[in-house]
DNA sequence: GCCTTATCGCAAGTCAGCTTGCGATGGAGT
DNA sequence: ACTCCATCGCAAGCTGACTTGCGATAAGGC
């Protein structure tokens, strides 16, 4: 299971990705996102600075990178049978996650646009399109099974959800409990179901 | 109209800070946020350096400070008898406002926790605030117009409005136009208009 | 008009992200 | 087993944000 190779004097490739990609998530952890040097990356991962920065280029990419595979896993696919309650339980996860210090740095990496070089935009476009993909199959099932209007925009209907949610923990830096997170979905889901054709009366003008 | 005193060798005070923020936000908009360097601002301020950062401490706050005002500047006060139509303005101009460079440098500043000392971090929270306050009173009037159910929560209702907006354009970096506010606003109306409770009957489980 | 003091200019320096050239080495292919 | 090349370590350096100590000066009070 383990490499034959278990440290040779200087490791290479696959190695000192992964390597590098541990120390990252571990520092991530415990010294909160502004305490992770690179040099200290590089040190803890046995490795020198300077792969670090040919492999990944800034600092904002090898933080990205690290942890957007981890959110996959920290989210629930939830399937109560009702879309209302699989909305209200992945927000749910996923503002838990991002109250906890490594939730709160990838947030502030994937929406931080403090490079804006094409290719770190490419990856942070990727990554929300991808998480926001992953909720969206709740939308769509939802819709299938009738609880949504057939018009409904599943990205439009997951900015409405995850926009108020990010705003919030940037703004105030606070968790956002299961209480908050099922206001929102009551009143998105609201929104979603009286935009129907038959009841658009009401609006002003 | 131009001061007793053109230009003394040392400028002090008022002066020296005057000549730095509108430096500052002339820099922002032909040069952009990372374009903007402090020693840049100072020299075109024909200030030092060191006076920019014994006032204002830190780059973030110094464009925050130079920038925040401004969007009161920018944003209307829409009264057009619908809360509706005013409320679609309103956010229709933010979008607006946040497609331009000076807007776009707002918003990431404004929501880029990169210095987590609580005087930034508090400076960032009353800037959302007023903000948000701003935009307040549109939703008060329209409940008291009756056009919002009494236990309509404002504050909650234009994170609902705002988070999608910063969501889009700091996740895509382009303008949200008039059409998509609107399509915000129907959202979120309606579901506020349905939280009433006696239209509460609608959510499975 | 003088004197105090907060403010400013200036020089020197720290720190971290990031770059570059060069020499060494390990892994893959023959 | 040998060669080749991509990858790595290392040293040196650049940039820009931010700090500090000191001397100079403008602005307000007497």
């Amino acid at each position: 299971m383990t490499p034959p190779r278990p440290t040779p004097s200087h490791r290479r490739g696959a190695a000192v990705r992964q390597a590098v990609l541990e120390a990252t998530t571990e520092l991530l952890a415990t010294e909160g996102l502004e305490g992770t040097r690179i040099a200290d990356i590089a040190a803890r991962a046995g490795v020198h600075e300077t792969s670090v920065y040919r492999r990944w280029g800034t600092r904002s990419k090898l933080i990205l990178e690290a942890l957007s595979h981890r959110l996959d896993s920290e989210l629930p696919r939830p399937d109560t049978g009702s879309t209302h309650e699989d909305l209200t339980t992945f927000f749910t996860a996923l503002a838990a996650f991002l109250a906890t210090p490594t939730g709160r740095a990838l947030a502030r990496i994937a929406l931080d646009p403090q490079d804006d070089d094409t290719q770190a935009a490419q990856l942070r476009g990727r990554f929300w399109t991808d998480r926001l993909d992953r909720a969206g199959h709740l939308v769509r099932r939802g819709i299938e099974r009738g609880d949504l209007p057939r018009e409904t925009d599943p990205e439009f209907l997951l900015e409405a959800l995850a926009g108020p949610l990010h705003l919030r923990v940037l703004q105030r830096g606070q968790p956002t409990g299961r209480d908050h997170v099922r206001r929102l979905v009551d009143l998105v889901l609201a929104g979603a179901r009286s935009a129907l054709p038959e009841n658009h009366e009401c609006h002003g003008t």
